[in-house]
DNA sequence: CGCTAGTCGAGAAAGCTTCTCATTTACTTA
DNA sequence: TAAGTAAATGAGAAGCTTTCTCGACTAGCG
């Protein structure tokens, strides 16, 4: 339940955090749009009508990444996308194109990293795989922006 | 020789892209730091008395790049770093306290992601993995800033 | 040497993200 | 339920990296 996961992570359960939650949840509208810029986030709640600034988004945002609710992907671009975390890690493979993001988790890749930074002797904190191309749409006739 | 690499790649060979290109073949400084932001080359051609816009890097590193002579990386934290493009792929290994950099190539991790990418019907145009830890350096007492 | 397209530097501007601060709100306590 | 208080919010300013604009300059060519 939403309000828990809030106070779990030691927030006061307030409005914008939970119409935030709720989008990052259900994707906005119809469409199931996992990852999502804070631009989005604000645009989708203005289309409600929710009066929330963005300055609140990325805040919230950004405090929901420290208490480990959400994740914050850097793609190609410089703008920066969240997901809700589900607690089981996965490497994106991303549109070029159209940006759809599908994902994917690889035992053998994720082992071999582990390896590779053991052998240079680094600490395994975290990593980043994006795999970047074209989607089946966008290598036919017209990207569907899905 | 850098001046015909600069016009190889149809530029006009002048003193700002000359001197780009120098530091990003020598480092700058002493150190053989092979991964530079914008923000580096400019400050290293300042302490050489060098008048270059930062304009003037920025174009000329976004044209190197259009022309092969330099790859681009966004790892974490928003801006872009630039290295001398040899030719050989290759993936980062990144220290997440000094920031030292250290690459690494891995014939399986290729492979794999070849594999991915066609399961998923994608065609398989870039990819981009940085593994994120502690280097020996840092694991240990100070970090020395290498 | 002179032409011309390409390039440069400086500052303005863009685009994303964070900060400031007066006002409002959630939670605690009575 | 009514205060009281610390936390959170919204609007706009500000910060930062990167790009654009434009008048001045220059490399390359005949
Ligand atoms: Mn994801
Ligand atoms: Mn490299
Ligand atoms: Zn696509
Ligand atoms: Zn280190």
């Amino acid at each position: 339940m939403t309000e828990s996961q809030i106070k779990q992570a030691g927030l006061k359960v307030t409005l914008p955090r939970m119409k935030i939650l709720e989008i990052l949840e259900t994707g906005g509208e119809g469409e199931g749009a996992r990852h999502l810029r804070a631009e989005d986030v604000y645009r989708i709640l203005l289309t409600r009508g929710e009066v929330v600034g963005l300055a609140t988004v990325y805040r919230v945002l950004t405090q929901f990444e420290a208490a480990g609710l959400v994740s914050r992907h850097n793609f190609e671009g410089g703008h920066a996308f969240f997901e809700l975390e589900r607690g089981t890690h996965h490497d994106h493979l991303v549109c070029i194109k159209c940006g759809r993001v599908v994902e994917f988790l690889d035992e053998a890749i994720e082992e071999r990293q582990r390896a590779i930074a053991a052998e240079h002797g680094f600490t395994l904190e975290d990593h980043t795989l994006n795999i970047l191309g074209l989607c089946p749409n966008c290598q036919a006739g017209q990207p569907r922006p899905s």
